[in-house]
DNA sequence: TCCATTGAAAGTGTCGACACTTTTATGCGA
DNA sequence: TCGCATAAAAGTGTCGACACTTTCAATGGA
């Protein structure tokens, strides 16, 4: 995990470095809920800093779209919309589509390999109905990652890991989103690395693009039963 | 001009957010040259304002990649590179052409007549031989805005016109790309239009990719020509 | 003459303090 | 009791100052 162009925890960055990741990843996780708050001051304490270097956390975390800021009146958690949600899987899509299809062209043989390995260890802890607690946290994203990886493009690299999938992962914890379309999924991604593996960098892109479409699907029939039951506790 | 979703110079916000504003502008136009490391006292004085703000504005433009940082070391001006050039008209192909079919599926009727008389506009300025000055300048961003704003797409929009149009811009400004296809380009504009306004978002979409390809072939025939004549003045 | 060392100068990272704005609480009058 | 005005509290925006790092220059030795 965390394989991706992540803030490095070196001790060398700056605190405002560090403390951005830590919120990041608090906001993602659902730590800091949507919608709450945050005080300058309150954080600054919890993290033993100086008001400063948060500020300066709190204007990447503006940039990265994961809180909104007023002037004055200080810095919310985005709250969260499933029309948002949704926006991000057609903006996925395409862009997920343009990075099969690259990744189809330029990836290593070794990163094919390497690929194909992560998807039989899916395989395996799907048999072993792992698959839950998996596909629950971030086993799908991890394969995801290594394709955008693959794309070379560093722009749609930083694009995709540094801003929608921090995003999605956020509304994912939100909404409770456990994969119930583990087989399936996996399913699409050997599909997906076939075609890479094949260099055919059409077919991966049409393959990746079928595969986030039938994910945000699965999402929006769960958010259509959501509010329709409003809240119901389907355990 | 500006009409898009950009920092407004309004009283009520703070003055790093102006500042953000100022330098964007500033790097984008090359006024503070790609490269050129910031000195943050020099700029804090240049300014008027304190360093607080001021590193706060450099943050953000962290985060918009227009500047690169490094701890203790200081920010310099991101240098220009054509394979990055060309990374970016890769996923505005994506992009925009999602963005065309988005807009020809949602834009408002008053929008697309809106866009209609721009492209007259553009016309015109055409038949005058005034588009060296205007599509030298931004009258071609001011079709690519509207079209991405009809898509309706928040995210989509936010991607394009706050991040890669901006890095586009700076790129033209660097390689001083004189579109020297105005009027091919204005014809695409043409088609592309003609397909929103037959709400056809699938052709709407081809042809803002094609649109966007024939761009691209054209900034690197101009990169090959270039790198041969080793700064030839074509005067 | 050239290189290494050392000191100063400049620059970045961080902090505490103050001014202004927003919010909350208090008290007065109807 | 309710509503409004006023004041206090909290919070954000900004600044100047200090510590540490990097860079540069001068000095001394080989």
């Amino acid at each position: 995990m965390e394989a991706h162009a992540d803030v490095q925890p070196d001790e060398t960055s700056t605190i405002a470095d560090r403390v951005f990741g830590k919120l990041r990843q608090a906001i993602v996780e659902g730590n800091i809920p949507p919608g709450s708050k945050i005080s300058e001051p309150e954080m600054a304490a919890r993290y033993g800093i100086s008001r400063g270097p948060l500020r300066e956390a709190m204007r990447r975390l503006e940039s990265a779209n994961l809180v909104e800021r007023r002037p004055n009146l200080g810095a919310r958690v985005i709250t969260l919309s499933s029309e948002q949600l949704l926006e991000i899987y057609v903006i996925r899509e395409a862009l997920e589509g343009l990075a099969a299809r690259l990744a189809a062209e330029r990836m290593s043989a070794a990163a094919i390999a390497d690929l194909k390995a992560l998807l039989e260890q899916h395989r395996a802890e799907i048999a072993r109905e792992y698959w839950q607690a998996y596909f629950q946290k971030e086993g799908d994203m991890d394969f995801h990652y290594r394709i955008v990886q693959g794309s070379g493009n560093q722009r749609l690299i930083g694009i995709l890991c540094d801003d929608l999938y921090h995003l999605a992962r956020m509304y994912r914890c939100k909404f409770g989103m456990v994969s119930n379309r583990a087989r399936d999924a996996l399913k699409e991604h050997e599909l997906i690395v076939d075609a890479i593996a094949e260099r055919d960098g059409e077919l991966a892109e049409l393959m990746m693009r079928r595969h986030i479409r039938a994910s945000r699907r699965n999402v929006e029939r769960r958010l259509a039963t959501e509010t329709t039951t409003q809240h119901r506790t389907d355990s």
